[in-house]
DNA sequence: CCTGGTCTTGAGACCGGTTTCAACAACTAT
DNA sequence: ATAGTTGTTGAAACCGGTCTCAAGACCAGG
């Protein structure tokens, strides 16, 4: 014996057509809004629909129409705050005009990612917004293209693939982060961040374009303000929590520990405060911090952390905006969007050294 | 003319079947592994179907079979850590047994939770998981129920709903939290919520059960502890991060400020600390704070925060495990589960006054 | 009164699967 | 040789919508 629930035949454009005495087609026009239909019947079938407690079967419309008014959404982790607000952003801009939103997590790997993407195309989803785990594999993004379906990425670049990509401008970001350190006079950095170094050496070639440009950015203005190259080190592979621990603990616990940390990310960030207080360092005093992502806790806390802000509800709804628009219009030229991230100065950032130049400084200041 | 990109017809069992040179129902019958078929034949479906790349239409099945094979999911705020980590949860558990969750978030509001609802029965999810944003209104979840879907609340209960309900043991949390403040010799508490102040004057009677549930623990410690009721208050309605940051500062700044304080959540709790500071206090020692979920930041930030640590993962685990045991037994007996939360003692309470019983903390450490 | 156009409506195909049912083949038991 | 299984297959209905096409009603113009 089946113990199912048998799930009860719920009311059909046929029981609505069949009480208002009508043809299912005509009932359909009356509820579809479309073709033409008198005002006699029409009242007729929508009082029965009315009566009936008649809902369309989003389903079977879509399988008549092919179009599901659905966006999916893939991203690498929905409890990371960063994404968490951006997925708002696309919710509500979707919602906007209508869509809703299947959303599915990665865990930043590959074959969770691209199984993702396969359910949601097999669930028609009407288009996708992904924030690819990594830029080397695009096999299955082109084939989302290749079943007629618009893709947009999210924060994440994939180089050469002609898609809309809405990212931040991570490289200016950096810099402008970097440059506040340097204009405080600081002259040993490291660059925390999650991902891996890379394996051809190169360490603006990591899996993800967005660390990518960010340590460009970070090198660039290292660069430029003269801090010795052994000096703006990177530090990878902070990756779980532990992880993240252990490096940093060997990090500032070590004898060349850098004066100032430039966090990847706010999770990142977090680990420093807590490392810095393992290792008995009082943050700005033994070392400075700067760190993406305004997170919520880092205004709260003593003493209030300097970040780049990154617009991340504003990413999604042009994301989400992006890919309506392209669902409405396939031949749009490709557009490649840069949001500016902006800094937002607290107190987590100290002066060091004699004379700091202050021109960078003004200059930030005129960005603000 | 029509811009939109003509989603190509990809490839159906029926070309499949064509291809392999049997009829759609042997076809349908070799990739679906059931009903019988000679060996022969299904080798030549199977090698059809890779050689074409078919791949099922969900839909199309969904709409035969009536089972999708998806689990929706609406919870109040994505965005918050809390949810955040109930919903991969629920994600991880539901992948186990080969089931998609579909999410959707109510921002809190019934309306849109309502929404949500119906889009997802109407793109047939096999069950429901939701975190209902009040208690009172409970049309919309019966409906649920009368279309045969099960359904299983999350972290909120209705009463009187005879539904699955996976929930946290509440009143023992905050009796708990509570004790470890009066314990310290606390005798001016608050507990601060972003729930409004209910109109029945009861204040248990908060629209939400889980704060409910707090809020009697709470109460009941205090009246155990023998704190007299006029300083065993409750300020509600901390709903933005502004407001709450207004009450704070007015509570804190008062003249009959608490000496200790229980945060309904870590937001609240990040709030806290915020307006603490803006007050010229120091936790903990002008202020003792104890908040439920142990948010990343709270063993991070100086000092680190007591608090009682919700099974939050596990929550969400529960809750997908329960609605799939009832996807396939729709008989068994309703279940109530209270999963119990554990107190972690950092450094946020300072022991006050001069001679505070201990045996409470004997108690609450022989619970760790 | 006949012709042509517009309005309204119903019959039926279609989307892409699953599933029932009957037909037929091969094989076993009588 | 005949009846009864069992195994394998295809035709067609079905899920619940949308949409095309043709037919009938009705109207105005010639």
């Amino acid at each position: 014996m089946d113990k199912r629930l048998p799930a009860q035949r719920s009311v059909t454009i046929t029981d609505v057509a069949r009480a208002a005495q009508v043809s299912k087609a005509t009932a359909a026009r009356a509820l579809g809004g479309y073709g033409t239909v008198s005002a006699a019947v029409r009242d007729r079938v929508l009082g029965a629909a009315q009566r009936l407690d008649y809902r369309p079967n989003a389903l079977a419309r879509t399988m008549a129409t092919g179009r599901s008014g659905t966006i999916g959404v893939i991203v690498g982790d929905i409890e990371n705050p960063f994404f968490g607000l951006a997925v708002r952003g696309i919710s509500d801009r979707a919602k906007q005009d209508g869509f809703d939103v299947l959303l599915a997590n990665s865990a930043e790997d590959l074959a969770t990612e691209q199984a993702a993407m396969a359910v949601m195309l097999s669930k028609g989803v009407d288009g996708l917004i992904v924030a690819p785990s990594q830029k080397a594999e695009r096999r299955h993004l082109d084939e989302v293209l290749a079943r007629g379906r618009p893709l947009v990425l999210l924060d994440r670049d994939v180089p050469g693939m002609p898609v809309d990509v809405v990212e931040v401008d991570g490289r200016s970001a950096a810099r402008l982060a970097t440059e506040l350190l340097t204009a405080a006079g600081h002259r040993r950095l490291c660059y925390v961040t999650a991902s891996l170094a890379p394996e051809s050496g190169d360490p603006t070639d990591v899996v993800l374009t967005s660390v990518g440009n960010r340590i460009s950015g970070y090198l660039e203005a290292a660069k430029a303000a003269a801090v010795e190259p052994c000096h703006a080190a990177i530090c990878f592979g902070a990756v779980t929590t532990q992880e993240a621990q252990d490096l940093l603990v060997a990090l500032l616990g070590g004898p060349q520990r850098p004066s100032a940390i430039l966090a990847s990310d706010s999770k990142i960030a977090l680990e420093v405060f807590r490392a810095s207080k393992a290792c008995g360092l009082t943050i700005p005093d033994d070392l400075s911090l700067v760190t993406f992502d305004d997170a919520d806790w880092t205004s709260a806390v003593d003493p209030a952390v300097t970040v780049i802000a990154q617009p991340t509800y504003a990413l999604g709804t042009a994301a989400a905006e992006t890919l309506i628009g392209r669902l409405n219009d396939a031949d749009r030229p490709i557009r490649r969007q840069q949001l500016k991230a902006s800094p937002i100065c607290r107190a987590s950032i100290k002066r060091v050294g004699g004379l700091g130049s202050s021109a960078v400084l003004e200059q930030v200041s005129d960005h603000v």
